[in-house]
DNA sequence: TATAGTATTATCAAATTGTTAACGCCATGC
DNA sequence: GCATGGCGTTAACAATTTGATAATACTATA
């Protein structure tokens, strides 16, 4: 496969790097590697990735840094981020996302989760028109302007708030938005309303997309993937 | 394709301009580049694009600046023009759009979004040229010069508010029209009508035509469908 | 198995729209 | 000038839809 994007990976440790980039350059990426914050950031400005596996833990400047740094410069505004965290570091792993990354991985890493999710990420990035208005991802298109979602050519009626929310997590198809994230954006800042809201306005789109395309990620938010 | 379309491009770093130079032209559209706001200005009058595409930063007169003094002149009342502007430069972006720009690009561009977003203007404006004359949708049929609307060759006579109304509504079928839009483009900016102003116009609307093709999408405004 | 977090459901409150009637305005014809 | 009728607007109320919450059930994880 031959596929011209580039990736870079930061991590300290050997090992999980060669696995990562193996596994990576086999399916036609581009492979940069750094072994710490520092390497990984000036690397980044370097050779401009398309996307950037930060490990949160490493020596030097951590992953959580290495983004906020990156996130600061207009070329990387855009730049898919996915942060490396070893299992049950949930806190970090909410900073790490607050922070602007669009997805992580936990360690260790199974070269098969890891492909799929990089190869998922640049599919639907392409297929991500934030032009049109138009979003179009497999079969679903949502129309910003009709105001109207379909599925497979037919039409599924969704009240505002639920339009709304399924239309920012589509927006950035693979990205978890925190439950704040999310109030933040539909709710505005100053209107408060509990938790549980969020929970049954993407109950009731799922029951009316009747597709699992909502994925929930306990302790953090909720991702849209098809 | 031949669009037979002419573009003026003006940026001062000579990278950018051919690579939107190289894919504009390959869809067909005639290319004329400018290096600062001056040319840009002289090309503009001399070659009368339909479409201009303005950097914003550029040495001499700026984009904005060009914009100005182009729109003072009747002849590019209604051309196109669009900024290209750094990302994130929102304060720029807004002034751009006041100084009566169509559109803006963020940089860095890329040729993907550019094409879609250049061929949906001049999609636009050919579809809403055929506006200003007999929009038929299905058996209904609106004469704008005439006034009047007719379904399957039965005359329907509304009144002024009624016709305009529909007549904007069925402009872009599908599309929601918000009830600020409606009020702007109908009302003007400077009349105060209540909310239930609108309504009782798409009631009437609704029982003259005695035609289930407008929708209501509820906490946002109408729709046009058949 | 206890716990934290999420899903589900029913219910009520709130927001939004639909409908009707009434009022004032203006052009028209008498 | 004065009555008339159509039009645009508003007010008042009804009908509908939507949104938020609480209570409860469920589920994955430690």
């Amino acid at each position: 496969m031959q596929t011209g994007k580039k990736i870079l990976i930061a991590d300290d440790e050997p090992d999980i790097l060669e696995i990562i980039q193996f596994n990576l350059q086999t399916e036609g990426y581009e492979v940069v590697t750094a072994k710490n914050g520092d390497e990984a950031f000036e690397k980044a400005k370097k050779f401009l990735p398309d996307l950037i596996m930060l490990d949160i833990m490493m020596p030097g400047k951590n992953g959580i840094e290495v983004c906020n740094l990156l996130r600061k410069l207009p070329v990387f505004a855009e730049t898919l981020i996915i942060f490396l965290t070893a299992m049950s570091d949930e806190n970090t792993e909410i900073k790490g996302l607050e922070s602007g990354a669009d997805d992580y991985l936990t360690k260790p890493i199974s070269p098969k989760v890891l492909l799929s999710k990089v190869n998922a990420l640049f599919r639907r990035i392409n297929s991500t028109k934030q032009d049109t208005g138009v979003v179009v991802i497999g079969d679903l298109k949502i129309d910003r302007e009709k105001y109207n979602v379909s599925y497979k050519s037919e039409d599924i009626v969704l009240a505002r708030k639920e339009f709304e929310l399924l239309s920012l997590l589509a927006s950035k198809p693979g990205k978890v938005f925190l439950r704040n994230e999310i109030l933040n954006q539909i709710w505005g800042t100053e209107v408060i309303v509990g938790d549980r809201t969020i929970d049954v306005h993407i109950r009731k789109i799922r029951q009316k997309l009747d597709l699992d395309c909502i994925t929930t990620v306990k302790g953090v938010g909720y991702k849209f993937e098809m």
